[in-house]
DNA sequence: GGCCAGGACACCA
DNA sequence: TGGTGTCATGGC
C-alpha cells in the first residue's frame, strides 16, 4: 500500500509545485476560502474580481457595504445571500476583535485559533483549516471531498470517514510542516481536477489508477 | 438539460 | 449520531 509521502512525491512529481494558495492577501484568501464553499473556483475568481475591481477588498470596505451590495457583487460565486452574510459576519469579527487586521488573530496558537475560527458561523473545519494552512501559515492539514474519496480508494481510509479522523490520519502520519500541507492539499486537488473527475480511468495517472473514482459523490462503487 | 463544483448549517428521527 | 434538504451560479 502506498503511503502518504510516497503519495505526496508521486503528485509532487507530476503536477509540480502548485503555489497555492492563489490571492494576493491573506484578508483575500479568507474571502475566497468562504467564496468556494461548494463551488466552482472558476466562478469564484469572477466574484473576486468583481471585489477586486469595485476596491472592496478589505475588511473597513466590506463592513461598509450592505448586504445586497455585497450579495450583487458576489453572485457568480453562487450561494451569494449566505455567502455575504459570512463575509461580513467574519470581517465584523475582525473589526470588534482585532482593530480589523486579520494578522492579529493569526498571531494565535493553532488549536485555540481553530477552535475560534469554527465558532464562527459559516466557518466550518475545511474552511477553517484552509484559512489556518493558507492566511495563517500554520500547519493545519486541509480535507476536502476529493480527499475522502481519492485516499478510500488508495484504501487508506474507510468509507465515508469524518472530516477529523481525516485530518488526523495526515496529521499524525506527516512531519508538522506548513509547505508540505500547502503543497499536500493543492495537489490533490489539482490530481483530482486534472485526472479523476471525469474519467473513471484516466491515463498515464500518478497513482497507478488506484485513486481514480467516478466513485461515489452521487454514484457509488461502479469501478471494479 | 443535467451534473457538479476546493461546504456549512438547520432540522429531524 | 446520521441522514436529508437548502442554499445558487456557471462551465461542461
Amino acid at each position: 500500500m502506498l503511503n502518504l509521502m510516497t503519495i505526496y512525491q508521486r503528485l509532487l512529481d507530476h503536477y509540480g509545485p502548485r503555489h497555492w494558495w492563489p490571492a494576493e492577501s491573506d484578508f483575500e484568501m479568507v474571502i475566497g476560502a468562504i467564496l468556494t464553499q461548494n463551488t466552482n473556483w472558476k466562478n469564484v475568481e469572477q466574484a473576486i474580481s468583481n471585489l477586486r475591481i469595485a476596491r472592496k477588498l478589505s475588511v473597513p470596505s466590506i463592513n461598509a457595504l450592505t448586504q445586497n451590495e455585497l450579495e450583487l457583487l458576489i453572485q457568480p460565486a453562487g450561494f451569494f445571500r449566505q455567502k455575504a452574510e459570512r463575509l461580513k459576519l467574519f470581517s465584523n469579527y475582525l473589526s470588534e476583535n482585532y482593530q480589523g487586521q486579520l494578522k492579529i488573530m493569526l498571531q494565535q496558537p493553532l488549536a485555540p485559533l481553530r477552535e475560534e475560527l469554527l465558532s464562527l458561523k459559516g466557518i466550518g473545519p475545511e474552511t477553517a483549516d484552509a484559512i489556518l494552512l493558507y492566511a495563517g501559515r500554520q500547519p493545519s492539514f486541509v480535507v476536502d471531498a476529493y480527499t475522502g474519496r481519492i485516499f478510500q480508494r488508495l484504501g487508506l481510509l474507510d468509507r465515508s470517514e469524518k472530516y477529523e479522523k481525516i485530518r488526523s490520519l495526515f496529521m499524525t502520519n506527516l512531519p508538522s510542516d506548513v509547505p508540505l500541507f500547502n503543497e499536500y492539499h493543492a495537489l490533490i486537488v489539482e490530481h483530482a481536477k486534472q485526472h479523476c473527475q471525469k474519467k473513471p480511468r484516466c491515463e498515464n495517472c500518478p497513482l497507478a489508477n488506484e485513486c481514480c473514482y467516478l466513485l461515489d459523490h452521487h454514484k457509488s462503487a461502479e469501478l471494479v
